[in-house]
DNA sequence: CATAATTATTAGGCTCGTCTAAAAATATAT
DNA sequence: ATATATTTTTAGACGAGCCTAATAATTATG
């Protein structure tokens, strides 16, 4: 179960970059360009990585056919995602970040090299169960629950439903969620969906009702 | 105050490196083939990084000649060295690491860029003085108390002290210390010196007296 | 003070992670 | 089915940080 040789943080920024756009695509595989995207680079840069990380076997590679995570990879990834969200339920719960800082830093210190380090800060932590975000915590085996969220967009009209996290974490949007209101545990009733632009009005307690966008709407995470 | 130019994990170690080097060795200046030793590299890497810090006004640099921080170095070097300490403290003090465990780990997290993170750490952490190993934690705009702290060689026969710190920090040593039951605040009394190897008796509480070498009496600092 | 020993710098080369420009492969559209 | 557009890979280069071997400067010694 040790990794035998250790990673250097570009490597684990890469494994997680394609481990989320498996994720958020749905498939296991994903592409070259995407990964650029994701990781502020250029296409170029990605492919030779591929071959680096393909060597390693922590990714099946065929050139201009197939990227996709090896069981150890996808492994590594989730140990990176593991001490990501500790860190950032350290960052918010221990020294009173804002949801919307604590993910620039624990991209940062999700690199730091201890596994004991990390088994002492969950414990530390009380064993949390999700980060700031609403986002699962995997276990130190690897073990991720993904739970049965869904996105506000799927929501029905005239059901309610509760906010369980985020689809998108950047600053811009959590304070945006922040200035109307809205954070884990949030109660949402769905009261009229416009067809035309996929926008949506909704309730809040305590408010009077709000429009949201569908591009809002994909990116906030509820259970009914 | 601001640095203007944020600098790499390898410039920050050689800026500590030569910190505390003129710190052991009382001269402001020190040598290529010093810090090379202190980082376990060789000294034409030295060499290059030097002209690069020379390049950005951290050390004032003349080849053959001299090797300086200029206050702006010095100032940032004593910045890191608090990131390191203050991330000892969390680690010994909220995950119970032991004190020869908490280097290594520090050693990373002292590199994390984010100052607002080390000013909630510090409060977080309740203002601590010194770190697990006895040593003074700079202020936030880089002030340092040493303190007239003497080693353990230099107290008088028959004179009594009380241990606040290490000057060897290494696991090896700190596991020593452990084992013979001595720490921070252990009350030790001198009972003789013998000239021909520098090495002493001393007594410890509850214990009877034991031996030790010069060199473990150089590297245990103490207050009378 | 001249020679030897030590210390420091330069020269040249390597890996890692990045880039731009060019070529190749694949996907799309007419 | 061919031509066009898009995506991906290759070729070649660069800076950072490291190395070894060779050279230069300084320091110590007879
Ligand atoms: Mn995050
Ligand atoms: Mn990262
Ligand atoms: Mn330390
Ligand atoms: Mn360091």
């Amino acid at each position: 179960m040790k990794s035998a040789t250790l990673l250097s943080f570009t490597e684990e920024n890469y494994l997680k970059a394609i481990y989320s756009l498996t994720q958020k695509h749905g498939s296991p595989e994903t592409s070259t360009s995407h990964i650029a995207e994701q990781l502020s680079t250029k296409p170029s840069t990605v492919t030779d990585m591929l071959r680096k990380l393909a060597d390693k076997k922590l990714i099946a590679y065929e050139k201009y056919r197939k990227i996709e995570l090896t069981k150890s990879g996808k492994q590594l990834a989730i140990l990176v995602i593991r001490k990501h969200r500790l860190w950032e339920v350290f960052l918010h719960e221990k020294l009173q970040f804002g949801w919307d800082e604590v993910h620039e830093i624990a991209e940062q210190l999700e690199h730091i090299q201890s596994e004991e380090l990390i088994t002492r800060l969950e414990r530390f932590l009380g064993f949390p169960k999700f980060d700031p975000h609403g986002d699962p915590i995997p276990s130190a085996n690897g073990e991720l629950h993904a739970g049965q969220r869904i996105t506000l967009s799927d929501v029905q009209i005239n059901k309610s439903c509760e906010v369980v996290g985020v689809n998108d974490s950047s600053a811009v949007f959590l304070k945006y969620l922040q200035q109307v209101d809205i954070g884990i545990g949030t109660k949402i009733k769905v009261l009229e969906k416009i067809s035309f632009d996929g926008s949506m009005a909704i309730s809040l307690p305590r408010k009077v009702s709000i429009s949201v966008s569908k591009k809002f709407a994909d990116n906030l995470m509820v259970i009914l």
